[in-house]
DNA sequence: GCGGGGATTAACT
DNA sequence: GTTAATCCCCGCG
């Protein structure tokens, strides 16, 4: 895929959509899931944004995650197969768009953090940072919550371009898990992308 | 049922 | 740095 911004046109879509993320894609660990998703492209209907940063939950060991419940009723996706949405509702105002990963029982899953502007994604949507806006600037909310990525208008398309250097550090926002969790290295970026802010 | 708190964001002082 | 907005998840009794 090319330079400037497409247009938004069918044979972009096409593009994307052939480009398209099969399922077992997912299924693998969540650590090279979130690193090798920066970079691709998260379609939905005629929108899309190129992800440019992502968090990796782990399963029930994992203190910061929605998994270290068990698979309760909002977190059971977790635990399935890889290659499905799991979006929730934050702070009871921001839906977050996870991507399930691993193969079945495991919990895991990828959280997109941020988006840069792709074919059909529209600027003034697209102002503004962090995963409440990622899913307000694409149109998702939790009717997205267990889609099979795989098939249908919601997917994943490979990264067109060869893949950006990435930046590590911790997540955000995850204090309540203990030190040793929120210190560990799970958050990964396009390093110098203008979309993922310096002070991260 | 109740109560605590959250994978956030923008708009304050 | 502080705080409001806003809702539902989850553990516990």
């Amino acid at each position: 895929m090319s330079d400037r911004a497409l247009p938004r046109t069918a044979a972009a879509l096409a593009e994307l959509r052939r480009a398209r993320l099969p399922r077992s894609w997912y299924q693998r660990d969540v650590v090279t899931v979130a690193r090798e998703l920066v970079g691709c492209v998260l379609v939905h209907r005629q929108r899309a944004g190129i992800i440019v940063e992502t968090e990796a939950y782990g399963g029930p060991e994992d203190r910061a995650s929605h998994a270290r419940f068990g698979p309760t009723p909002r977190a059971e996706v977790m635990f399935r197969a890889g290659g499905l949405a799991y979006v929730y509702l934050c702070y009871g105002i921001h839906e977050m768009f996870n991507v399930v990963t691993g193969p079945a029982g495991r919990g895991e899953a990828v959280l997109i953090r941020a988006i840069a502007p792709h074919a059909g994604l529209p600027d003034d949507v697209a102002i503004g940072r962090g995963p409440g806006k990622v899913t307000t600037a694409l149109g998702l909310d939790r009717r997205h919550d267990r889609r099979d990525l795989s098939r249908g208008a919601l997917f994943v398309a490979a990264a067109p371009a060869s893949p950006p250097e990435l930046g590590v550090g911790p997540r955000v926002g995850v204090a309540y898990a203990g030190e040793h969790w929120a210190s560990q290295p799970l958050r990964f970026w396009w390093r110098d992308h203008p979309a993922v802010s310096k002070a991260r």
